[in-house]
DNA sequence: TTTAGTAACAAAACAGATTGACCAAGAGTT
DNA sequence: AACTCTTGGTCAATCTGTTTTGTTACTAAA
């Protein structure tokens, strides 16, 4: 049988509310009691029912994450993992524990419900939902703190995110400047705003330089291996001269593709990718970038939501979290510029941007 | 304000004891008011509050999931996700939530001490945990529940795995049937039993076929892709002709090993994995692999976690599940055998293991 | 017609924390 | 000396379910 607050006051001779106060850091407490009474529970290694506090305090330290369902790119993309490990350890760091959902169609709205209206969380750390998917206005509805990450369209709400659209802009122009002419892309899900926020970000770009689109040189991949090897075998036959892939793992498949093809990157077809997983540095060749800090938005997400429920602010918080393009071999024209070596060269974007970007910056609530 | 049981027993005029006893589907209410009842919970969009029901009734239908700090692993290998997509549909299944805890080294003892006594679990599944990992112990000598994922040494638990040394022992079988001679491995980590058990099924089907071992055809790696690329480099002065790569992921570190070194695949040496990824269908050339039910085994692990805690059994249960080798490009030596065509050839391993593994088979207590 | 048994529900006792109200003792004021 | 603060604590209410015990009304058996 489990110790209780009742048994810890008895043996250090104090009443259960002043344990209480002890293990809360109620500062009503004498130094000398405290010590006596932390040292009684770490002796007899005491840890108070999670149940019975959450009870009497309305809160249980617990964050949840919500994965959605029917995202293709869940099981082959280091995206989630990482993204988890991030909020894993921003909730290590605070007492917080994380409850992960993995949302089924099937169950989606039961598994929404349970989250919302019975207190098993104390917050919502949605990842990539879908335009317009209904756990979005659930959650508004709902009096629960919640954190998206990704931008949504017509919702305020606390938000992580990177400028997905200036970000490949920048790569875009990178490519421009490297001589490419027959730029291409391949998207992301059009149904997810980082899908869309980064094919405006490559429009952009073209449109800037004075080169018309052509929309024949747009594929819609879907973050994928398979969506970018696809969308890659579609492009091959207008002919482009680079690709921008609208994820590292696209750009994998538009790589595999290319080498069936017997075209060579990036002497025949440049190549940049989006993400900087760890196998973008060690394929060959290796591949050009624009980084993310994944890990960086699972821990934002998770000190912001923790900041809000304790705070109870009821404002909107947006945070934007810099990118940078790293340059590796897939971009690496011998004949227009010379031969990048091995070692990366890493150009960190607008400079102003990532200091603004680092704040908080309240929106209207 | 979120409706508690007392405003649904106002609301219907009962007391509140028969409100839970329609949401405990207790037979001791008459039809009547049971239907009555849940009309109203429906109506006015009623759930418990589970803190409360946690502390009334002792448990909280709630299952963690342990993934060990230092498993470099983590962030690249599929692996971790779909095992996750496992237990989460199960747990969906059976109204269970899933508590995820990545730990870190520097958090792991709290952690698992929160994990344990304070009551936040019902149970918890322990996914690849390093050999003597002291979690075991804490898990052992604790009264939770727990679920290993991967046998361990000396250690009486419930345990879900695949038959690796039997299966790699019949792949490596195969590649000694494909007529390849000097058949190297990379290894796991041998840290952990699947990297143990990998290489000992290997060395069974060297030594079961009077071929003798080479130590230096033995490369340790560690499940990831760095891992085979150097394991790979290191072989290679000892002129394999065909490898046993312990995980998929290895087996493309080995690929681009081999093809940085000009040598082709399958034709100057011959490559098997372990997992049957996304990825290996998909690679140049195509991956032959030993394909085990990842998602399954988390399913698996749910299921009897959940049996055991609602059970209360004390008896310790191992699940084995069937992997099979899956025949593909990457052993299909052209100057041997003919070629095979795309299509994938499966070969279900031995029959009756199968069938005799898919039951739960008691073990002493 | 009792008596026992049972069905259907109510009442009340928990579960193990948090937290506001209250109180005693000593310190500081005037 | 009387009064007010502050400090450090206790007491008891509270949170929202589950579960045991109690009560009533009815049916079946003696």
């Amino acid at each position: 049988m489990p110790l209780t607050l009742e048994d810890i006051a008895k043996i250090s001779g104090v009443s259960r509310s002043t344990v209480s106060r002890v293990i809360n850091r109620d500062r009503r407490v004498s130094p000398v009691t405290r010590e006596r009474v932390l040292k009684i529970i770490e002796d007899y290694n005491f840890y108070p029912n999670l149940a019975a506090r959450g009870l009497a305090s309305g809160h249980t330290n617990v964050l949840g994450v919500v994965i959605p369902a029917g995202v293709p790119s869940l099981f082959t993309d280091p995206y989630f993992p990482i993204l988890l490990q991030g909020v894993s350890t921003a909730c290590n760091r605070q007492d917080y524990s994380v409850m992960l959902s993995i949302s089924d169609v099937k169950f989606e709205k039961r598994l929404v419900g349970r989250l919302v209206q019975n207190h098993l969380v104390d917050g919502v750390i949605v990842a990539s939902t879908l335009i317009g998917d209904p756990i979005q206005t659930t959650l508004a509805n709902s009096d629960l703190p919640f954190v998206i990450i990704g931008r949504q369209p017509n919702l305020v709400a606390n938000v992580i995110d990177v400028d997905n659209r200036q970000a490949v802009h920048q790569a875009t122009d990178f490519l421009i400047k490297q001589g490419y002419t027959r730029i291409a892309t391949i998207t992301g899900p059009l149904n997810q705003m980082a899908g869309v926020d980064r094919l405006e970000g490559y429009k952009d770009a073209l449109i800037s330089a004075g080169m018309k689109l052509d929309p024949r040189l747009i594929a819609e991949g879907n973050f994928t291996e398979a969506g970018g090897y696809f969308g890659m075998k579609a492009l091959l036959q207008f002919m482009p001269d680079a690709v921008f892939a609208a994820s590292d793992v696209t750009a994998m498949g538009a790589i595999r593709c290319l080498n069936e093809a017997g075209l060579r990157v990036p002497d025949d077809i440049g190549l940049i990718g989006f993400d900087d997983i760890p196998a973008s540095s060690t394929v060959t060749p290796s591949l050009t970038t624009i980084r993310q800090p994944i890990q960086g938005m699972g821990e934002a997400a998770a000190n912001l939501l923790i900041e809000i429920i304790e705070s109870g602010s009821k404002e909107s918080h947006c945070i934007s979290l810099p990118t940078e393009l790293v340059i590796r071999n897939s971009t690496a024209r011998v004949n227009h510029n010379q031969q990048l070596k091995d070692e990366e060269i890493v150009q960190t974007m607008i400079k102003e941007e990532i200091e603004n970007s680092l704040l908080t910056r309240p929106v209207q609530s």
